[in-house]
DNA sequence: TCGCCTGATAGTTGCC
DNA sequence: GGCAACTATCAGGCGA
């Protein structure tokens, strides 16, 4: 290698330095989401029916997500265009 | 309950649309740190190398927190005032 | 299938059995490990501490594993033989 | 402290040791369960539903326990010996 | 590309 | 009764 601690070592510390800030980003949110979930405690809501509702309807929006899928395939396959989206 | 679909339905929609946003910007960091390694990886670093190392300093944070956290429980088990923090 | 309730019941009662004789096994051992602690307790340790220091020893040995893994992963990367192992 | 190095060190050392043995134990355990769903896995069953089965049987078994501890009071309350167990 | 396997996350239980 | 440790489930990344 031409030189030693050079390019390849920035570039590695820049890439560590980005993918370490996001993280911390990314549990700073993990904890306000945690924290959402005590308030609605406090509130009198039962956490654990809280979490699955939020859970069926990631999951209803996943087979919307499916639905749409499908659609656009027949759309394409019908040759039509697609919607102009939004 | 006086209101049927009244306040606690208000709530618990306001919960469930707080939780939803936020789970969505988790998500999107989530895709900037898969970018952030698909870029290196494209620059010629080998993600799994890169993992490791991102895991080890991470690592290397907690055992430096779990040293901490000994001392305090041997001093409080010892009777001795906590330092002075920060 | 030709059988109905015959090989497939069989296997499946078999699985489920092993499992549920190696689960009850480990819960004993869970059990034994809460009795430890139960009788350092007795003896005049504190719990927390003793805890503390079993997780960090443990963390002490993922740390050495992770530093040679990431060794392996650098000397593959060079391409350079991996050592004899033991 | 009387003897330093002394007693109290040696206890300790010795419960840590206790401890670490069975945790060793315990995950060798655990790693045979894993082995046993997988080899259900490569003879076809499906893992999940392997797994809530197991669940279930357990949750049965709680069940039961809880009509057995019903039933002992019953019994006790009506100045009835209890059975002679197994 | 598929299956496996590890790491992240949600749920449960035991302690204070 | 709240909180923290532990367990089990799930999803994403890696290798074949």
């Amino acid at each position: 290698m031409a030189e030693p601690g050079g390019v390849a070592a920035d570039q590695l510390r820049s890439f560590v330095e980005r993918i370490e800030r996001l993280e911390e980003e990314k549990k700073s949110i993990a904890d306000d989401i945690k924290d959402v979930y005590g308030e609605a405690k406090g509130t009198g809501f039962d956490t654990k029916v809280l979490r699955q509702i939020i859970r069926m309807r990631k999951q209803d929006a996943a087979e919307r997500q499916e639905q749409e899928a499908l659609l656009d395939l027949y759309m394409h396959a019908l040759g039509m265009a697609p919607p102009a989206d939004e």
